[in-house]
DNA sequence: TAGTGGTCTAGACCACGAC
DNA sequence: TCGTGGTCTAGACCACTAC
């Protein structure tokens, strides 16, 4: 939906300008941006402005910025995206990578509540992807993952990495800035206990996350429960 | 413990001589901040370079900024303070306004993990509040809060309100500004089964929270256990 | 209309990183 | 030594709020 808006500063025009760029992959990831002298004489600002525009995107970690070496796309690497999203860490706040091992994928139609979520039309198709994660070699989380086939097109018959945000960007150009995460409490189902090898009943963390573009769209839905004897969530607010 | 920096941008010392300003009180919470030209004339800097330390005291939200009406220290105000610190929300992302019943205070010697977590010293005294929210008239989250008595002399002497961090500011002159919390699935116990009117055993969704002020300091430790079948942790990820 | 913060410019100089 | 982003200045003009 775009807004109307009466009075957009030219660093907003300068910002967006910019993001276009790295959304029609006119800045790839990786990539060193013009300099910002460089980038206010083709777009006929000054400097400060150009500035302010990149601030504002560093800000997002859209892009890094250097003193002395330059400003580059922000990639999403395997460990930029753990760091950023998943949220599990040992009791104390030691980051862990998890393993994945098992991912199924399958196309369906999308239940009404996924319509309703990931703005999706009347009989659109999904893919869901399940796999269980492990730490230390232990299974930890089950994890199931839900995103539209429009925007995925052969999900379903690709392989699925560990940290599946780089994938999205590399192979469909989608980046994953946002998330919004609802967490409960829930007792284990047959099925989880059997995937996460405890007793039914047991207490389980659920997740339910809902992740979004740069351009705020709703692109995935994922649940996952975790044991959590050994492993927290971890988060800072500020 | 003051670092030795080899290099402190200007905008730097006068955001630290504004935030000593708020610190001691000079500045009090609510209060107007003097203009940036009036600002810069009693520093002798120019007009930039306040600007850029009081955007850097709005972006951690210790000062509010309003084109047109001016520049005030932010108050720690129950709504603020929920809404900063209180992640507990209805499913879909509604926020909730707990309510506080039967706290109840003590004194006592800190433990070990709290003397570590707190940085106490040996026999050093804790205030320990415990205290049963509802929502919806509901039992609904048991929390054990506890602070260090040297921080705060007469808390287990005070009336303990509903949201806790303003009597912080307001009495003791303390500001929360972050904290990090770590979340588990517990199974209740009997007290807690008690407390929140449910099966032992149930599914609880535990919260540990460590809460710092302005210098990073750790300040509080705090222990929740919620009743999620209605309610949810929620948290954006960015 | 007066006063505030917000934007924008142009140019100087500084700190950092790479060569 | 050079090129980059980071800091700082001085001043102009704009947008929002209150009177």
């Amino acid at each position: 939906m775009a807004e109307a808006l009466r009075y957009r500063p030219l660093y907003r025009q300068v910002r967006e300008t910019l993001l276009r760029r790295i959304a029609e992959g006119h800045l790839a990831p990786g990539e060193t941006v013009p300099n910002e002298h460089a980038l206010a004489l083709e777009l006929g600002v000054s400097q400060g402005t150009v500035r302010k525009a990149l601030d504002s995107l560093a800000a997002e970690n859209l892009v890094e910025r250097r003193q002395g070496k330059g400003t580059t796309v922000v990639e999403v690497t395997p460990a930029r995206s753990l760091f950023k999203f998943f949220r599990i860490a040992r009791p104390g706040g030691e980051r862990l990578t998890p393993e994945s091992q098992k991912a199924s994928t399958r196309r369906r139609k999308a239940t009404k509540l996924e319509r309703a979520s990931l703005e999706l039309t009347a009989n659109e198709l999904v893919v869901e992807i399940a796999r269980v994660r492990r730490v230390d070699d232990t299974p930890a989380i089950r994890e199931t993952i839900v995103v539209p086939v429009k925007r995925f097109p052969d999900l379903d018959r690709t392989p699925i990495p560990n940290t599946i945000y780089a994938l999205y960007q590399r192979r469909y150009g989608i980046n994953i800035v946002s998330a919004d995460e609802e967490l409960r409490a829930v007792a284990a189902g047959r099925e989880d206990a059997k995937a996460l090898g405890i007793a039914p009943g047991a207490p389980l963390l659920e997740i339910t996350r809902k992740a979004f573009d740069i351009d705020g769209k709703p692109i995935e839905l994922r649940l996952s429960r975790c044991d959590t004897r050994h492993l927290v969530y971890a988060v800072t607010l500020r």
